[in-house]
DNA sequence: GTCCAGGGTGAAA
DNA sequence: TTTCACCCTGGA
């Protein structure tokens, strides 16, 4: 059974679950593609994870999402964070019809058309980022998350239903409370941020109304933050559509099929395509790193993925 | 067992 | 502009 988004919570004693009809959302590629850290696939194949203070399931379903609350209470607070979430504001539309005739990004949107970008919590955003550096998605993951169930507050049944820590908490918790938890180095980047935060030194609900420049500007000041992390951070929590993100594997697409230089810095680069790619260049960032990230595995698998089938869940 | 890369950053040369 | 240390985990 599905509740019609216009349904008040009067026709029924508890509202179970909601559809949002935000369209078609390609779930994996969206909550587990590198840009959050907290989604889990559970067996049914939708995905389970904290959204504020709620803990949901996600599930893909005709013509948009069916979210569940899995914390016992109901689901009819959840339609606008959810669209919120997986941003629904964004001009995704004109992206497609811009760019549907590129060598690289239409095929990218004929292949995986549900890809979003994501509307997050800039402080867990930032945290994760900070997590990111010379790490990997599933390091990121066992990161955020152990950091998650020590210090977050247990919103749900399961050990991973947990709100993500406040800045105060991590900054309490301290460096070697963080290294001991195997964040490495990036431990001594991380009280800082959440010290800046906690303080109001850094107000990062504000930067979702300043300029992509100034917010940026504002990001780098943080130790351990630099222009590739302040730019997911913008990118997929603060509002900035015009947040182009820039690492080797990006550097490598922009050169095989825009002309960028090969040995072209990385901020030249990111430069070079924030003008190209203007309003839309996080969607076109996402979609290219997607692209990117199939092709290495394709490559890392023997080719055309005919010589081996895909993993059972694609990690 | 060893080796290596992993959505970087900051400091020094 | 380039090089290097920084931590540590999973896969080859």
């Amino acid at each position: 059974m599905i509740i019609p988004e216009n349904q008040t919570a009067t026709d029924i004693t508890t509202v179970e679950q909601v559809f949002l009809p935000v369209g078609f959302v390609d779930l994996e590629a969206t909550l587990d593609g590198g840009q959050a850290f907290r989604w889990w696939p559970q067996n049914d194949g939708a995905y389970r994870g904290v959204i504020g203070r709620r803990v949901v399931t996600i599930a893909e379903a005709d013509g948009g999402l069916v979210v569940r609350p899995a914390d016992g209470k109901d689901a009819s607070g959840l339609t606008h964070s959810l669209s919120d979430y997986m941003g629904q504001d964004q001009d995704l539309e004109g992206f497609r019809t811009r760019f549907a005739d590129d060598p690289c990004l239409g095929p990218a949107l004929r292949g995986y058309s549900g890809l979003r970008v994501l509307r997050q919590d800039p402080w867990e955003c930032l945290f994760s980022f900070i997590c990111s550096s010379t790490s990997n998605i599933p390091r990121i993951k066992l990161n955020v998350g152990v950091v998650a169930e020590r210090l977050g507050y247990s919103i749900g049944r399961k050990t991973r239903d947990v709100s993500f820590p406040e800045p105060e908490t991590i900054f309490e918790a301290g460096e070697q409370f963080l290294r001991d938890l195997g964040l490495g180095f990036r431990a001594k980047y991380l009280v800082p941020a959440a010290e800046a935060v906690a303080l109001g030194q850094l107000r990062l609900s504000d930067l979702r109304e300043a300029s992509y420049t100034d917010a940026r500007n504002a990001l780098t000041e943080l130790p351990g933050v630099g222009r590739k992390v302040a730019d997911c951070v913008l990118a997929f929590s603060l509002d900035k559509p015009e947040s182009f993100i820039v690492d080797r594997h990006i550097l490598r697409a922009l050169h095989r099929w825009y002309d960028v230089p090969e040995k072209a810095s990385l901020s030249y680069a990111a430069d070079w395509a924030r003008d190209y790619f203007g309003e839309h260049s996080a969607l076109a960032n996402q979609y290219m790193f997607h692209r990117e990230r199939l092709a290495r595995r394709a490559a890392d698998w023997g080719g055309a993925h005919t010589e081996r089938a895909l993993p059972e869940d694609g990690r």
